[in-house]
DNA sequence: CCTACGATCCCCT
DNA sequence: GGGGATCGTAGGC
């Protein structure tokens, strides 16, 4: 059974460490989920912060939709938003589905290099400026629930200046398929 | 192993 | 006109 759609109308930290483990299909290519990051309304790292502009404006529409931006001017960066003006930056993958398609559009065969990263991620599963703000719950996204224990651990967000010591990075632990190592405690 | 840097697009001040 | 929620490559240790 897919995740409904009242799973993304709670505490963006809440949903973030809920989504480690989950399945993400884009058409039916993708993998388990083993790393976001949490952005608050009320945080200065977040897209919203600032308030609505044209980039940002999924993020202000309901839960449960797909925010995609445009990176660096380079890359896609897939988000789910959450409630209120929240929302959950899916940063890497444990590819498991249609890695052939994934090995394609990447152009490299390195299962680790697939989908470690939101940009790479993005590429490996299609994801451009059409998927923002289509809902969760329909096609082309499929996300399927947690299949097994995951031990979790939380780290600082990557690439921010601002808010930089908020431990809003989920990831599991030990996983290999992580944009960047945790760094040790 | 690590750090440094250029690419390249909007959006925003 | 500045600056990013990044990535790949190059070069040093």
């Amino acid at each position: 059974m897919p995740l409904a759609a009242d799973f993304f109308a709670r505490p963006v930290q809440e949903v973030a460490r809920d989504l480690v483990g989950v399945t993400l299909l884009v058409a039916g290519v993708g993998g388990r989920i083993v790393e976001v990051e949490a952005y608050h309304h009320e945080d200065p790292a977040s897209h919203s912060f600032g308030g609505q502009t044209a980039r940002n404006a999924t993020m202000f529409g309901a839960p449960g939709h797909a925010y995609v931006y445009r990176s660096y001017g380079i890359h896609w960066c897939l988000n789910f938003v959450c409630e209120p003006r929240s929302a959950v930056l899916i940063r890497a993958l444990e590819p498991t589905h249609g890695l052939e398609s994934m090995k394609e559009r990447r152009g490299l065969e390195d299962l680790r290099l697939l989908c470690s990263g939101p940009g790479r991620l993005c590429q490996a599963l299609g994801v451009s400026r059409e998927h923002d703000g289509l809902q969760l719950d329909r096609p082309p996204f499929e996300l399927l629930p947690r299949d097994r224990f995951m031990e979790i651990a939380t780290a600082p967000r990557i690439g921010i200046t601002r808010a930089a010591e908020l431990p809003w990075r989920y990831v599991e632990k030990g996983s290999r398929f992580l944009s960047r190592a945790v760094p040790r405690a």
